[in-house]
DNA sequence: GTTTTAGTACTCGGATAGGCCGTGTCCGAGTGCATCTGG
DNA sequence: CCAGATGCACTCGGACACGGCCTATCCGAGTACTAAAAC
């Protein structure tokens, strides 16, 4: 049960590009300002614009942007776009295999059901949660934060 | 985010091995009830044994069996024996690298702690979840389901 | 001075290798049972 | 007939390969800007 790094990426980029405003910013320069590889931090982008967070803009001064407001993109949005849509229990119906099978049953495995009632609380929260909740709890904590992130991005 | 499919197996087994009561299943029985690799499905109710969920008992007429009866055993034990417990985000810090870093700040990253607010919800649902209740939901659908096991197990 | 046009630098986007963890397999240590042997 | 010893079959337990997905990288298609040149 591991959830890929790009997720961790893809979020605080978003919340960069909503301080940044309306202006594209390149994935090299969001790459730059967190150390990472900038071609693979490009690759996500790229899968958030795929799944309408982001819109990509080529070209000089191009760059990505957000496609909608902070207060409309959720946590689920970002986890969905990066991880894929699947659960992460993936129930694979060994109770219809080997001797003990029945294949007269129809029913929804147990098992299924109990984990995706958990697997979907976690949505859920995920889904509760915007960009703009972030960006505000980092503003509480760290005021300072949006301006200096602002100036980097705009200089 | 995968969850590795030794945990459906985990569970099916800790259903299994409640039905039948105090006996001891071997891991080779149960690989062949339900088809599946005996010496892999072996490692997984290693991992059971090792977290205290069942108990081991090398000879004949050995196995496994339920260390605790199925109302103590929830399905976050199984999950956490299976998978480890490390949370499925791993918060990497790269606020902390790069230009942007601010090393006098000392609070805990926005992120983290939003993903971490879902994964409690979900670690939460599968806390309140036993094996017992499982039990219930299949003897819900099929009533003939646990006689079924316990025959073919003791036999 | 204005317009056209060619060049150039910059960006995304998808196609292409490497590394790690989950998957699968194997053999050895230990235990309990059955059998055999001696009294 | 009974007690003890012996061999054996069975089980878990950890150590050893294989494959798929995540990670990382590279190069090509397309675009906007710049600058030069012609009118």
């Amino acid at each position: 049960m591991r959830m890929g790094e790009g997720v961790e990426w893809a979020v605080h980029c978003c919340l960069d590009l909503a301080w940044v405003g309306d202006r594209a910013v390149p994935a090299a320069r969001l790459a730059a300002y967190y150390d990472l590889p900038a071609a693979y931090l490009n690759k996500q982008l790229q899968a958030l614009a795929r799944a309408g967070l982001l819109t990509s803009t080529p070209g000089p001064r191009g760059g990505f942007r957000l496609a909608r407001t902070p207060e409309r993109i959720t946590l689920m949005d970002v986890v969905s776009a990066i991880e894929g849509p699947d659960h992460a229990f993936r129930c694979t119906e060994i109770r219809r295999r080997g001797p003990g099978a029945n294949h007269a049953d129809h029913s929804r495995c147990a098992v299924d059901q109990a984990m995706g009632v958990a697997e979907l609380a976690w949505r859920r929260e995920l889904a509760a949660q915007t960009v703009a909740d972030v960006m505000a709890t980092v503003q509480r904590t760290n005021p300072d934060v949006p301006d200096r992130v602002r100036r980097w991005f705009t200089t």
